[in-house]
DNA sequence: ATGGCTCGTGTAACGAGA
């Protein structure tokens, strides 16, 4: 079972790219965000031709996230129920008995502005959520684009980024919250030194001087993390012609 | 020190992203 995460930004522009990749890669589950689609333009047809079902969750211009799989996909849930939020950044599925979690976690702009209230209230909510849905399901994954750069590790510049969005303490101490939960971070248990960055500026070149941020994860529950075979970034949609500024991350279940 | 690029919107700049 692959399972892989994408922020696309933009679903129209890149559906050429993510149906590449599909073929390419074959995933058994690809979750998408930054659709930046209304719900009824999402490409359906698209992704049925391919051999894919899908669930999604849109809105116009901002956020959006999308689950796209091989399987039947089962007990669809947008939103956490319990969080009121006019922004589409959760989508819950279960696929082949795991519960699938994508979320595309709030940016914050800078820790001084009123979008970083927004993200510390929104990590609070995911962390109640995911306390309900991992006591709900044996098998959960928690994946998608987190804006938080876990360790120094996962930054270009630690001595730059220190203290700035993406990268506070504060920031961290969310993200560790979620580990608390008795989730894991895929990527890092099978590679716990080199950065994998999943995410580079559109200016100065900084993808081609490999400069950038792990900002995109994959989170497993402890029967779904003693099944992990591989965890990886696929870096090479990100220097395909008009990329999204992220590149898809994957894990891989025996 | 600032902005750098790429989106959507709407058809010109501007907000947002990270």
């Amino acid at each position: 079972m692959k399972i892989a995460t994408w922020n696309v930004n933009s679903l129209k522009v890149r559906l050429p790219q993510v149906l590449d990749w599909l073929k390419q890669q074959s995933p058994d589950v690809l979750v998408l965000q930054e659709l930046k689609l209304e719900h009824h333009q999402f490409p359906e047809e698209a992704f049925r031709n391919e051999g894919f079902q899908a669930a999604w969750n849109g809105q116009k211009t901002y956020n959006g996230v999308a689950i796209i799989s091989k399987h039947p996909i089962e007990d669809v849930q947008a939103d956490m129920p319990a969080f009121a939020d006019e922004q589409k950044r959760v989508i819950a599925a279960s696929i082949n008995g795991i519960r699938i979690v994508d979320v595309y976690c709030v940016n914050g702009e800078a820790i001084d502005s009123d979008k970083y209230i927004y993200k510390q209230h929104w990590f609070t909510a995911l962390q109640h959520y995911m306390q309900q849905v991992l006591a709900q399901h044996e098998n959960t994954v928690l994946l998608g684009d987190f804006n938080i750069a876990p360790t120094d590790i996962d930054v270009y510049d630690p001595e730059k980024w220190r203290g700035k969005i993406l990268c506070s303490a504060a920031e961290r101490q969310w993200f560790q919250n979620l580990l608390d939960l008795g989730l894991t971070d895929s990527l890092r248990l099978i590679n716990p030194d080199a950065p994998n960055f999943t995410w580079w500026d559109y200016r100065m070149n900084m993808f081609r001087r490999k400069l950038g941020l792990r900002i995109d994860h994959i989170l497993t529950s402890p029967a779904l993390t003693v099944r992990l075979k591989e965890a990886a970034v696929d870096t090479a949609p990100r220097g395909w012609e008009r990329p999204s500024d992220h590149a898809p991350v994957y894990a891989v279940f025996g």
